[in-house]
DNA sequence: TCGGACTGTTAACGCAGTGTGAAACCGCGT
DNA sequence: ACGCGGTTTCACACTGCGTTAACAGTCCGA
């Protein structure tokens, strides 16, 4: 879909401090990630929307490292990336937890291998799953009747989310509340215009303040997802 | 399928002659091999229980280890279990049909990672009649019938077993209580919606309080395995 | 044949979700 | 400035849905 995701996904980096190669690669890759010292720091330190993926140095501390990525491994209900880092003489000890890890990469590591293997490994896990509308900030999984905004999950009920769907499915086009009732509530159904305003309503406010306005309103015609900037169908 | 394959796979080499230190690794891996030349060649040379897998190098002749690499993909129906040999100059020319293959590894190569590569890839490709799902904390074994939640083994009736699978194979996603009893119970069948949520509920409180969340209910939609949001809640 | 485990049904209950009215608010034209 | 039609916001009542527990039927092994 997007050609160049928003990168809202955070990766964790064990152990720290980090380093400096493996920043440059991730500052390149415009990946977002916050370095951790062990599991519980990794609990505390976890984002909004989860870990995205985790990329594990083995040397050192192989306990600690494998600890981490079976965490990881069973923090994430979707499959969990991670990449563990090591070096040739610690490879053994990967080779017998092979079902705690995606992939690995032997240090010291030339940037371009570490880069196409992240790329492959998040390509892989942000899955190009169908059934996903995205309308800026926005992605809904119809699946899964999930919604989030920036990575934030957002908790809908059922009208909200079939009243978002649907003006999601026609990103700019403007429907009159007549045309909501019928088309999301059901063709017979009667009732007050209101209902389609507080619907409305209640849906801003849990966009939040900052995407409110993702929902505009026009005066004495209805209401459209995207802001008048947006160029509709 | 087969539990522990009695390597009687073969997987395809490019270019001929291959380096030693490829043989080697074969050697020791105890896997079969044949080198050829082409994709035509690669045809006629076919075993007869057709390619285990290929390990293309790149360098050299770029565009025929892509060719082989495609050919490879489309011939076997599952999927194809196929690692290239680059070195780093050429990952560029990788990194853009990154669908082409599983896995890839830098040139020269230690032989320790040739090795683990390859079985993590044979592994996956032939073993992955993997009968276990695993789902966060869950863990459903299908040949044995029996399921664990962090270690702990539950003890599940059959419906609860039947439905927690289901359930599971396709996690996150959300089916309405028709599909349940379609799909679970079967095609015809006739009852009250309500059994499903009685089984629901069994199956909850037999993960105990600390994993009944696993199972979220989404209002008047249906059920879904996986927590309401993808992180922390 | 008996007994226990598994499965499905029914009904009561609590509550989240939804709809409604009214009041405050806003933009716009006069 | 004023007023009007439309929109936002709030609070409240109600409905429908899911949860839960108890019960009845059924299957299967001892």
């Amino acid at each position: 879909m997007s050609p160049k995701p928003t990168q809202n996904q955070t990766v964790l980096i064990y152990p720290t401090p980090m380093g400096s190669g493996l920043t440059k690669v991730l500052d390149y890759l415009n990946i977002g990630w916050k370095a951790v010292t062990d599991a519980s720091n990794a609990e505390t330190l976890e984002p909004a929307g989860g870990w995205s993926g985790g990329i594990i140095t083995v040397d050192g501390n192989p306990a600690m490292a494998l600890r981490l990525a079976e965490w990881l491994q069973s923090r994430s209900e979707d499959k969990a990336a991670t990449l563990m880092l090591t070096s040739a003489e610690a490879l053994p000890e990967l080779a017998d937890n092979t079902d705690l890890f995606d992939d690995f990469c032997l240090t010291p590591f030339h940037p371009a291998e570490l880069e196409a293997r992240l790329e492959h490994m998040l390509r892989r896990t942000t899955g190009d799953e169908e059934s996903i509308i995205n309308f800026g900030p926005l992605s809904l999984n119809v699946e899964t009747y999930q919604a989030m905004v920036d990575g934030r999950s957002l908790d809908l009920t059922y009208m909200e989310y079939e009243l978002l769907r649907f003006l999601a499915a026609s990103p700019g086009k403007v429907f009159s509340r007549e045309v909501l009732l019928s088309e999301v509530w059901g063709y017979d159904y009667y009732g007050g215009a209101r209902t389609v305003d507080v619907h409305i309503r209640r849906l801003r406010s849990k966009l939040g303040e900052e995407h409110a306005n993702l929902i505009s309103t026009i005066r004495s015609v209805g209401y459209r997802l995207g802001s008048a900037s947006w160029g509709g169908n």
